[in-house]
RNA sequence: GCCCGGGUGGCGAAAUUGGUAGACGCAUGGGACUUAAAAUCCCUGGGCCGCAAGGCCAUGCCGGUUCGAGUCCGGCCCCGGGCACCA
């Protein structure tokens, strides 16, 4: 190992850049004049950007700094752009891990939560990130979550927050209730995936997301071009809007089990209908199968598909399983008898929880009927580019779609419909169903994948559901005067079973605000994602004791311009943000429909190719990193590795190049500042420049033009450090500088570099900016321009092609017109020989570009 | 199965609208400085042939469009991610 490279060592080997001493002196000096502090300013234009906050788990690696660097570079940018912005940070700190945490060290989840949340404070000062801290919020203080209960408040008042009794999906590893969303593979918890998630019926408050369902995906639109596309689609998938009609088939002597409501997208090919499929979990199943012969066969049978577990990767190639269940419905349109079957492969979440099987038709329905030997009457069959055999073909073509493989799933055109005969499937469908309606069998409807968002958390350490319940009066909310209500101080914590709340006596026994009578609290508290699905409002006006915030201030920072994240995100909290926006719209409070105009996923960063977490143990530790290396050269390879958008490999080797190259950058102004530190920057004698003066005013400039554009269009920060390598790299060929370079030259050009890296390398250019003689602090100077006419080159290397091969390159002066060019190459030693005795046919010529000729 | 990404040197990666493929960095090799090493500075750096000049091949594979394709079109292969019987 090269001892002496070691970052830590590196003042003794001459070079004076010691990152650990800047660092915490401009951290002081920023803190001191306020530099990232910023209030409403109508003068000015703002910039709201935002990475997502973290919960404080522990400790904070380079995957959350990645984040955040991104952020801060942008924030700074603006800032040095002349925008008034806003960049804050805060604690998504309610939540399991505290509790746990707490359980196992006897311990308050506060203690825990506040310790961790000063340790991550530390490590973000540290990284001298450009946080306006007076903005901090931490969401387990009665502060913040009384303004959740005060939402809660406003949503029971309008019916967007409602109590049921519902089947909910319970992780017996967490021993709480988990939202669908928090459902993931098919029935595991998102926590513990390796822990089957089981069924219970508690009583459970909803927040009514799909009375937004609608807009939420209508709204998805306003994002295009600011949010990434596959956000938009997963948001588009997992909201799952679907039109069709509900139709229900009577079930035939069976007058008291009611008739069977069926849901499909394709109520034209009910005619092809040749059973009802319910889901075995169905509740008119058991009343169907009372009385009927094969009963306890059919039971044994249902229970055995209730238990069978299913693999994740099994349910899609899973074989359809059913049994006839011995009874059957009248189809409303045909008056035909079909039979009701009970199918492993529908869902009772989904829809009405039965189906009708047109195999025809459907894929699903086409091997469920193939496997068990039903029918499969064809009624839609491909429109014909023959528009008089519409009419006449029915039968023939049927058979013959039959004959070539079964499923024709498409739309086309109706046959063997009854009077629907003839008709294109989307005239079909509007006229079923207008007369399903008519009838009173039916109706067109659309449904949603959205489910309402069930926030009841058997747990202690989130906020506290505002209402109690009162022998008399029964649910009565909380009045806002009484707000908040505050967790008990010392709950009894056991991580089993029921709401901890509901053991601890203090809080649970308390009096009806309406009766004044013994009443008992809501034991349950809200699900964390609450907390994070307003939170970004909140830093608008953090310390507003009178309402959530202040409308006007909200007004003035909203829309966040840039909110930054991982993909991890995409759906949950995104989605509840969202709904809460609208919510907060329809209170009046504010007047946009989204959150965030633009949306930034980064990639993770992994070591070992995996991602970097505690859990799998490939932490690099952001606190080591700045330790060993200083927190600038932390920052500049997380943007130097790889584009922001893709994942990173952590490389312990590669690092040393960003050390290596801001040490060299530090020398080199280390070496100059004494000699331009009392002299004006400029470059007012460009035109009498000396040749080196020339080459350093060009590519500073040139480097400027595209570092300006890699900043503020394209966010390719790492070609953006590879072009600022590059100005450094060529400074130093240019060396010795004080020969044939005026020092107003010299300063000009370091001032350029300096400025350039100050977004990504904050502290240092701060240190450079300082021993270059400016004593205002590079905070108080703006984004450099570029010089246009300086950027321009005079000469340059034109690339000929023959035929579209390269052949030679010729040096000629700027703006140099076809003919010379070409006569140039025809004289060329090199490019000659491929055109002797060949005629050029054609000449391709981009003026300072390239020049082809095709030869024969 | 469906929907997104993505395949470029030993490695991380560049390549604004089709116009010099491999910038920049890491690792490697060489040189300078040094008693020596480290650090630093400079150079080399896809493969094959050639003393060289230069030539041929090369951006996952096959084909197409074009004067010209990493970039556009069609078909395939592989990797990563999301959804997963949604009626």
């Amino acid at each position: 190992m090269a001892e002496q490279n070691t970052p830590g060592s590196a003042t003794a080997a001459g070079s004076g850049y010691d990152p650990q001493k800047i660092e915490v002196k401009w951290q002081k000096r920023w803190a001191e004049a306020r530099v990232f502090e910023s209030e409403v300013d109508p003068s000015k234009p703002k910039y709201y950007v935002l990475e997502m906050l973290p919960y404080p788990s522990g400790t904070l690696h380079m995957g959350h700094m990645r984040n955040y660097t991104i952020g801060d570079v942008v924030a700074r940018v603006k800032r040095m752009r002349g925008f008034n912005v806003m960049h804050p940070m805060g604690w998504d700190a309610f939540g399991l891990p505290a509790e746990n945490a707490a359980i196992k060290n006897n311990t308050h989840p506060r203690e825990w939560t506040n310790k961790n949340i000063a340790e991550i404070q530390r490590g973000l000062r540290r990284f001298g990130f450009s946080y306006d801290w007076r903005r901090e919020i931490s969401t387990c203080e009665p502060e913040y979550y009384r303004w959740n209960q005060w939402f809660f408040l406003r949503m029971l008042e309008r019916g967007l927050a409602y109590r049921k009794k519902s089947r909910v999906n319970w992780c017996p590893k967490c021993c709480t209730v988990l939202a669908n969303e928090q459902v993931v593979n098919g029935g595991f918890c998102w926590r513990h995936e390796d822990t089957r998630v089981e069924s219970r019926e508690i009583e459970q408050w909803f927040l009514k997301t799909t009375a937004y369902a609608d807009q939420l995906l209508d709204d998805l639109k306003e994002l295009e071009g600011g949010w990434p596309e596959r956000v938009i689609l997963m948001q588009r998938n997992w909201i799952g809007k679907s039109q069709g009609a509900k139709v229900k088939f009577a079930v035939a002597d069976v007058a008291e089990a009611g008739p069977i409501e069926v849901f499909t997208t394709r109520i034209d090919t009910i005619y092809g209908a040749t059973a009802v499929i319910l889901a075995p979990g169905h509740p008119l199943v058991a009343k169907l199968l009372e009385g009927s012969p094969g009963r306890a066969e059919a039971e044994a049978k249902l229970t055995k598909m209730r238990q069978t577990s299913v693999k994740t990767e099994d349910l899609a190639t899973m074989e359809k399983e059913g049994f006839f269940i011995g009874r059957y419905a009248v189809n409303p349109f045909s008056g035909e008898k079909i039979p009701i079957w009970v199918g492993n492969f529908v869902l009772m979440e989904y829809g009405t929880g039965a189906i009708m099987a047109v195999p025809a038709h459907d894929e699903r329905d086409f091997e469920f009927c193939t496997k068990y030997g039903l029918p499969k009457p064809v009624v839609v069959v491909p429109q014909t580019q023959d528009p008089c055999s519409k009419t006449e073909g029915g039968p023939s073509a049927a058979s013959k779609t039959m004959s070539t493989g079964g499923v024709f799933t498409e739309f086309g055109v109706s046959v063997n419909s009854g009077p629907y005969s003839g008709m294109e499937s989307a005239t079909a469908i509007a006229k079923m169903a207008a007369f399903a309606e008519q009838k009173g069998f039916g109706r067109a409807e659309t449904i949603f994948r959205l489910k309402d968002w069930g926030i009841s958390r058997q747990r202690y350490w989130g906020t506290p559901i505002p209402v109690v319940y009162c022998s008399k009066d029964g649910m009565v909310p909380v009045p806002d005067k009484d707000l908040p209500v505050l967790l008990p101080p010392n709950p009894k914590l056991t991580g089993m079973g029921e709401s901890p709340l509901a053991s601890t006596p203090e809080f649970v026994n308390t009096t009806c605000p309406k009766c004044g009578g013994p009443a008992k609290r809501e034991a349950d508290t809200m699900d964390t994602f609450v907390d994070s699905s307003w939170y970004f409002y909140r830093y608008a006006d953090a310390h507003n004791d009178k309402a959530p915030y202040d409308s006007a201030k909200v007004a003035y920072w909203f829309p966040i311009d840039q909110y930054i994240g991982g993909i991890t995100h995409a759906i949950l909290h995104l989605l509840y943000s969202r709904f809460w926006c609208k919510v907060m719209r329809d209170l009046g409070l504010i007047t946009h429909n989204e959150p965030a105009a633009r949306l930034f996923t980064q990639g993770m960063v992994q070591k070992g190719g995996v991602a970097m977490s505690k859990s799998k143990g490939n932490v690099v530790g952001a606190e080591d990193m700045a330790e060993k290396y200083g927190a600038d050269t932390g920052r500049l390879y997380t943007l130097f590795a790889a584009p922001p958008e893709k994942d990173l490999e952590w490389s312990e080797e590669s690092i040393e190049g960003s050390w290596r190259f801001l040490n060299r950058v530090y020398r080199l102004v280390e070496r100059h500042a004494g000699s331009v530190r009392g002299v004006k920057s400029g470059n007012a004698n460009a035109i009498s420049a000396s040749p080196k003066e020339k080459i350093l005013l060009r590519r500073a400039h040139q480097t400027l033009r595209r570092v300006t554009s890699d900043f503020e269009t394209r966010w390719h920060f790492n070609s953006a450090i590879a072009l600022i390598m590059e100005l450094t790299n060529e400074i130093y060929l240019q060396e010795p500088l004080d020969q044939g370079v005026r020092p107003e030259v010299r300063k000009e050009v370091l001032e350029l570099l300096t400025l350039m890296l100050a977004p990504m390398t904050p502290h240092l250019a701060e240190e450079l900016w300082e021993m270059l003689g400016h004593t205002g602090g590079l905070w108080t100077a703006g984004w450099p321009a570029f010089d246009e006419a300086l950027t321009r080159e005079d000469e340059f290397e034109i690339p000929v092609q023959v035929n579209g091969r390269l052949r030679g390159k010729l040096k000629v002066a700027v703006g140099t017109g076809e003919e010379e060019v070409v006569k140039l190459a025809q004289a060329d030693a090199v490019i000659a020989p491929h055109l002797t005795g060949k005629s050029i046919v054609k000449r391709i010529f981009v003026p300072n570009k390239l020049l082809n000729l095709v030869v024969a």
